[in-house]
DNA sequence: ATGACGGTAGCATACCGA
């Protein structure tokens, strides 16, 4: 079973793109983040032209998450349980591939940075906290699922100074300050394992480059984009990897892919 | 210290992003 999470940075504008990985790669199942759009505008019927189902929770403009399957999809949550949210997500799922039945979720964390002309604002901070710790408290109940579970998406949080190209000039940014590595820590210590460093605990291995100023090219990047596993869903995992291809074709997302194989 | 670059809404420029 090979399963991908990839924030799209609008699925129409980057339809082509997605169309072309997923004809390269033929993933199982994929985690979709910032697709940037309404219901009746997802592009269904180009993906169900290429044997994927296709199940969303949309918005306009902003945000935006999708579970797409070779499989049958069965929605188990949308949005994120015990937290009343004007954003669209967290969109969680139930789909058998492989005679097992994994429980998986798309999940968009707020950024939580200020806006440039209100840098002392911190509302957009205190969502995040509020938001991660609803998310915790969820992820409290998730750990009694009775099926692997595999929580991945574009966390929007830089983890340790591995997983940052200049680890001093994030000090005070919302994606490295320390109350949110400790929320995402917390959600690890519940039995969450980040599976990239599991199997990789020195690769250095970013997710996401900004479009300016050859941040791809120079490889100054950030690691925020991750596949957290149950213990049932780890003890399944043979392999995991970046996948640069999708950043380095044209007009690409600032994120590229990550993928997961599990037997 | 700031912007770069790019998406959406909607038609000029504001807002958002990491």
């Amino acid at each position: 079973m090979k399963i991908s999470t990839y924030n799209v940075n609008s699925v129409n504008a980057r339809i082509d793109n997605l169309s072309d990985w997923l004809k390269a790669e033929s993933p199982d199942i994929v985690l979709l983040q910032e697709i940037k759009c309404e219901f009746d505008a997802f592009p269904f019927f180009e993906l169900q032209s290429l044997g994927y189902n296709a199940r969303i929770l949309g918005e306009k403009s902003y945000n935006g998450v999708a579970v797409l399957s070779r499989h049958k999809i069965e929605v188990t949550a949308e949005g994120l349980p015990g937290f009343p949210d004007e954003h669209a997500r967290f969109l969680e799922a139930r789909i058998k591939a492989d005679e097992t039945v994994w429980r998986v979720a798309s999940i968009y964390m707020p950024n939580g940075n200020p806006p440039y002309n209100a840098p002392d604002d911190v509302s957009r901070f205190d969502y995040k906290i509020r938001w991660m710790q609803a998310f915790y408290q969820y992820a409290v109940r998730l750990r009694q699922s009775r099926e692997p579970v595999i929580l991945g998406g574009d966390f929007n949080v830089i983890l340790t100074g591995r997983d940052v190209y200049d680890p001093e000039a994030f000090k005070n940014n919302a994606l490295f300050r320390p109350e949110v590595r400790k929320l995402l820590k917390s959600v690890e210590y519940l039995g969450f394992y980040d599976a990239f460093r599991a199997q990789h605990p020195a690769e250095t291995a970013y997710t996401y480059w900004d479009y300016a100023g050859g941040a791809f090219q120079n490889d100054q990047g950030l690691r925020i984009d991750y596949l957290l596993m149950s213990p049932s869903a780890l003890d399944r995992l043979q392999s995991i990897k970046v996948d640069k291809n999708p950043r380095r074709a044209a007009k690409p997302s600032d994120h590229t892919v990550l993928t997961a194989e599990l037997k």
